[in-house]
DNA sequence: CTGCATGCAAAAACTTTGCACCGCC
DNA sequence: GGCGGTGCAAAGTTTTTGCATGCAG
């Protein structure tokens, strides 16, 4: 039922070539030089339907529009708090920390989302100088 | 500067004695049986004040509207699937998970974010059933 | 008085959706 | 041709803001 389409595989390809973790109108913007016509609900639709399926993620920073992570594999974000960058995180899964969170609560701990935040490698230089 | 309103008063008071985070829409609806000529805004400028400030604490889920949280203490929340729920969870702090994410990580760890999502003891319990 | 806070409403920011049409299987 | 996908625009949701007025210090 899921039919293939030229927008959405654009799209999923663009988002592969990123790093940055584009917001819905970045990626619209871009798709927009190869698909003049396509519309900013078929990009949401896209997106949405794209992290459903699991092949990419959506990061609601609870700041400013959502984001997405054309990587679908679990790995944690940090987010800069001078520049607004989201970069990837080298690190570890940290699943026993749903173990403590679960010790003295009587309901399911099924998983945590969790980003840091503080300051990019980048904004350090520029402060330092 | 910073001059006290009744209004804010109410909201911060009103605020302590809940412990289920309400969202901004329910902190209108009950401020407006003490002031009825209350707007939204107010309600926002004011709750925006006293997390900036440290009174409270807003907590964004990424999905649905912004909650409030009126213990201004640090602590780990945890989100119910099922029926939408927002709990407090006991935990100590997980400072040592800013260590593990620096790392690898050029840049600087402030802090971080996270909430644990399952299912709650209530929701729990109607399934057994 | 001075200026922050409020009420009101408009607008901004972000996202979803209804509908007619298009194109793949 | 049937059905999912698209483009377009309207509408929905959540939050912010400009402005005249009100009230605390």
């Amino acid at each position: 039922m899921l039919k293939r389409s030229k927008q959405r595989d654009a799209i999923l390809n663009f988002l592969t070539t990123r790093y940055d973790h584009p917001t819905v109108e970045t990626v619209y913007l871009n798709i927009k030089e190869d698909f003049p016509n396509i519309s900013l609900g078929t990009v949401y639709r896209n997106l949405n339907l794209l992290s459903k399926i699991g092949e990419i993620q959506k990061i609601a920073s609870g700041v400013g529009p959502d984001r997405f992570d054309g990587n679908p594999k679990p790995h944690y974000h940090f987010f800069c708090k001078e520049c607004g960058a989201v970069l990837d995180l080298k690190l570890e899964g940290l699943e026993h920390i749903n173990v403590l969170a679960g010790q003295d609560f009587d309901g399911e701990i099924d998983g945590h989302i969790t980003y840091f935040y503080g300051k990019c490698p980048e904004c350090m230089r520029k402060r330092e100088s």
